[in-house]
DNA sequence: GATAAATAAGATATAATTAGTCCACTATCC
DNA sequence: GGATAGTGGACTAATTATATCTTATTTATC
């Protein structure tokens, strides 16, 4: 019932793209330095941000990593979603599953109830609002 | 970010209790033909259970089962949580981890509230409101 | 007290998922 | 053409989930 430690990752490197001007570029390599996560695993983990539209790459001297849409685009579920599938906090909440009980289950309405709940919260947050946040404290900081 | 198996073979085997007069013993045995859950498997699980206090067993002839308390005070959380431990959606929302950025990450935040929104709706439901609602249909088909 | 019924406990096995590495390759810029 | 940066696929290691087996221990009942 936990997050994996590659949607993290997605994340924390998601953050760092948003920190910059839209369009710039940053280098796997350099996200990984500043978030600590390990480089190699990274570039795996900024395919799957590519394949879901999330990012765009380019190879080559000068090339990196971009977001693909604008920060305010993009929730914390769109990132989740990208890296771990659609989000299903049971099995019978995933697609093509079924259970012989789900018609009538009050069980599975209880947890279709809470995974809603838990993905609008994660759905009312972009990451032009996490730093967005960042930037008022910095200049805060700064009076 | 899926509940186990074990927690639902967990969840099915007290509503299976609930349906029961309170203090009746069932046997492990017949719990798992009922729901199809591994034997075997399912006297683990009844230990967790028994260990986090949601059921009492006793051995010998005509031993078994019940529950170590009444189905309107054990919510669908304290269920989870008996096997899995403390729910976090993410790894620094579990005891005894620091994440660096903790104290001011907004990531962080969200994810405490969307996973107090999970919690307070797997919550807000008990084993007996589970059921009471099985009843209520049955009498209704009766009628 | 013997016996059969029932769970307890712990070791072990298997499978699946997660996390991470390695390496040869391709694209791009200068 | 050389340096740089992502791509793709195979591979390994670690962890977790799922399940079984075996041996004990408890208890009602005859
Ligand atoms: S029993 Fe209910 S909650 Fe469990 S898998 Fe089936 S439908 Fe879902
Ligand atoms: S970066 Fe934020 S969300 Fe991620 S582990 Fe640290 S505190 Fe938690």
């Amino acid at each position: 019932m936990q997050i994996t430690r590659q949607t993290e990752y997605a994340i924390r490197t998601l953050l760092e793209l948003s920190r910059v001007p839209f369009g710039k570029l940053l280098q796997t390599r350099v996200i990984s330095e500043r978030q600590g996560i390990p480089e190699v695993f990274l570039t795996k983990t900024v395919q799957v941000l590519a394949l879901a539209g999330l990012v765009q790459t380019q190879r080559g001297t000068q090339g990196g990593v971009k977001l693909a849409v604008p920060g305010d685009q993009i929730t914390l579920a769109d990132i989740i979603t990208a890296i771990e599938g659609t989000l299903a906090i049971n099995i019978c909440l995933a697609e093509n599953y079924s259970c012989p009980n789900m018609a009538t289950c009050k069980v599975h309405q209880v947890f279709r109830r809470a995974q809603e709940a838990m993905l609008s919260e994660l759905n009312s947050v972009t990451l032009s609002d996490l730093v967005e946040t960042e930037k008022m404290q910095v200049s805060l900081e700064n009076e």
